[in-house]
DNA sequence: TAGATTGTTAATCGATTAACAATC
DNA sequence: TAGATTGTTAATCGATTAACAATC
């Protein structure tokens, strides 16, 4: 998973580092030293230095990294040029929020379809893309070369769907399901868990009280 | 926020062995052993050990934790049976998504309100619950003992909001916005930044290329 | 050149793992 | 009692921070 040998924990503030300098590019700065990006990122500078020298290139000595450039090789680095085509399995709410959700698109993910077992669902089209019936799911993975799957289903449903994803050639899921996958390693899973998250911040508000 | 020195590692923990305990409960299982809770959770059996010392008495030797036990104990570290009032802020459809999804009940939340600018969307019900117009936000906020507020609105208006909710007297955000909220210490933030979801998900696709 | 700030090595800190003694 | 498994201490690993030499 690991191309090069860069550790999670860096990864994991890569898209922070993103948009944080997306917004400097919007207001036009050109250069940022490593301490001014810690303050306005809550990190201390030398591992905001640390975690740069990823990008050998954008730092100069004496006078701060380049905004444009580190721009570019974050998002080299984080793959948004490449284009994948995804689709929403679960077309309830949080389903068809996701199908509208804008950024999609500014990440390189092409909404191109989505799938509900509910026949009320089949056949409403959310932000241009029509839902569809479960059953359909396969052959449509194949014929549009679906690489990713947003999987935003009941519990009890997604570990059987998510294996119908692998077989049919899903190589990624956003998971949405509060449940743990069991998928083979090369499948890649990417878990938004809403409830852990709703969890941690009831635990703080009690702890904080 | 760390009121009893349990570690953000740990606490990031406890939901997930929260929920794979309660599926033992369903399952019917008395019994568990670190060593099987390692397996099912991926996670080793010495670090499970340490995690559920902070819940003693829960374990016995020779014969593994008390699953209803540890299920009541990190039930009321995490703060499930504590009640409060939550509103949405942010009506749009992942504002809507949220005020449906069921979760927030069990984990005692009580979803009270709804709240959007846009006047296509106020008068609009949701679960029962209103969309209202947003001037009427801080009034609501202390006539209803609000002290959670999910916040889906854009990156732009997300600060902003922010503050008036921490004028208004909220306690915790729960924040979808796209921003980095800059609060006083005692507001509690819970981020869930789906963007930074996607692209760690775009970096791994990647990276396994 | 002098000043600023990176790049990089070494020190520290915290979290995880290993090991085993305690005990049910 | 013997076997199993926790509780707990010590060792290891990885990530962050500190420090400063390199250099623009």
């Amino acid at each position: 998973m690991q191309k090069n040998g860069i550790s999670n924990a860096v990864i994991r503030r890569l898209p922070k580092y993103y948009r944080q300098i997306e917004w400097l590019l919007d207001e036009g700065v050109e250069r940022i030293s490593s301490s001014e990006l810690s303050m306005r990122m809550d990190i201390s500078a030398s591992l905001v230095r640390q975690d740069l020298n990823w990008f050998p290139g954008s730092g100069v000595q004496g006078h701060g990294y380049d905004v444009k450039n580190l721009y570019e090789e974050i998002g080299h680095m984080i793959g948004v040029h490449q284009s994948h085509n995804i689709i929403v399995v679960g077309a309830e709410s949080l389903g068809q929020a996701l199908a509208t959700y804008s950024n999609f698109e500014k990440y390189g993910f092409i909404m191109t379809g989505m799938f509900d077992v509910n026949p009320r669902l089949v056949g409403l089209v959310c932000r241009g893309v029509e839902i569809r019936p479960l059953d359909h799911m396969e052959a449509f993975i194949r014929e549009n070369d679906i690489q990713i799957a947003a999987l935003t289903v009941p519990p009890k449903r997604a570990v059987e769907l998510a294996a119908r994803l692998y077989r049919a050639g899903v190589r990624a899921i956003w998971n949405f399901a509060n449940a743990d996958l069991e998928l083979p390693d090369d499948m890649i899973v990417e878990n938004v868990h809403l409830s852990e998250s709703l969890m941690q911040l009831s635990f703080r508000l009690n702890a904080s009280a």
